[in-house]
DNA sequence: AGTTCGATCGCCT
DNA sequence: GGCGATCGAACTG
């Protein structure tokens, strides 16, 4: 318990960085292809096991529902950057921008299985009672892995201290579906995407 | 310039 | 299951 899955260098080792056409695709394709990719920040490291899609201005519940702001002007932006917002007044939640440049798009990452850094995570963490709580929603995991409002803007398709990665060898994985969580607009629409049976993601159903 | 309320979390009952 | 913390973007006037 509390002990790595493995070490950073044998992760880094044993995967590539996911590229701009990666994310150049809709929104929804690229939520359920990011489900098992390994997000790296600084000395942390993370499988996502749980997203959400939010889609262009017809998605009410998304930002870039309201056009191109200050805030929104990255979701409109190339694909493959984080998209970083305060939410609550208290917690920074990540996106990574879909969808090519121009069109507005983003995944919300909701959970992760740790992978590297969990020591680190737990320190920053001290809620946590088990590894399973370390980052089980998207106000934890970026705790967990110090990303914050710094970060929007970044670009996570080139090599540097925030990338996302797939592993060479990468398990086949089922998909469950279900509506997004916390939001009171288009509420019934099913983009939310996690990995049937992990322990890590926020919750089970609805 | 003032108000509203949210893509949450953790503690309380 | 309920609620308070805490702040800034977006909307109203």
């Amino acid at each position: 318990m509390w002990k790595d899955a493995m070490p950073l260098a044998r992760l880094t080792e044993q995967s590539s960085i996911l590229d701009q056409g990666f994310y150049c695709r809709p929104a929804v394709e690229v939520a359920k292809d990011l489900l098992g990719k390994v997000i790296v920040h600084a000395r942390t490291a993370g499988r996502i096991v749980e997203v959400e899609a939010y889609l262009g201005v017809s998605d009410l519940a998304a930002h870039a529902s309201a056009g191109v702001t200050a805030r929104t002007r990255v979701l409109f932006g190339p694909p493959g950057r984080a998209y970083v917002y305060l939410i609550y007044g208290m917690y920074d939640c990540l996106n990574f921008v879909a969808e090519p440049d121009g069109e507005a798009g983003c995944v919300l990452i909701r959970a992760l299985e740790p992978l590297c850094g969990i020591p680190l995570m737990r320190r920053r963490r001290p809620a946590a009672r088990r590894p399973e709580d370390l980052c089980s929603g998207p106000g934890k995991l970026t705790a967990a892995m110090a990303i914050t409002r710094a970060d929007n803007g970044a670009n996570v398709t080139v090599p540097g201290k925030f990338v996302v990665r797939r592993l060479a060898e990468e398990a086949s994985l089922e998909i469950d579906t279900s509506t997004r969580i916390g939001i009171t607009r288009c509420a019934d629409w099913p983009l939310r995407f996690f990995v049937s049976g992990s322990s890590f993601v926020s919750r089970r159903a609805d």
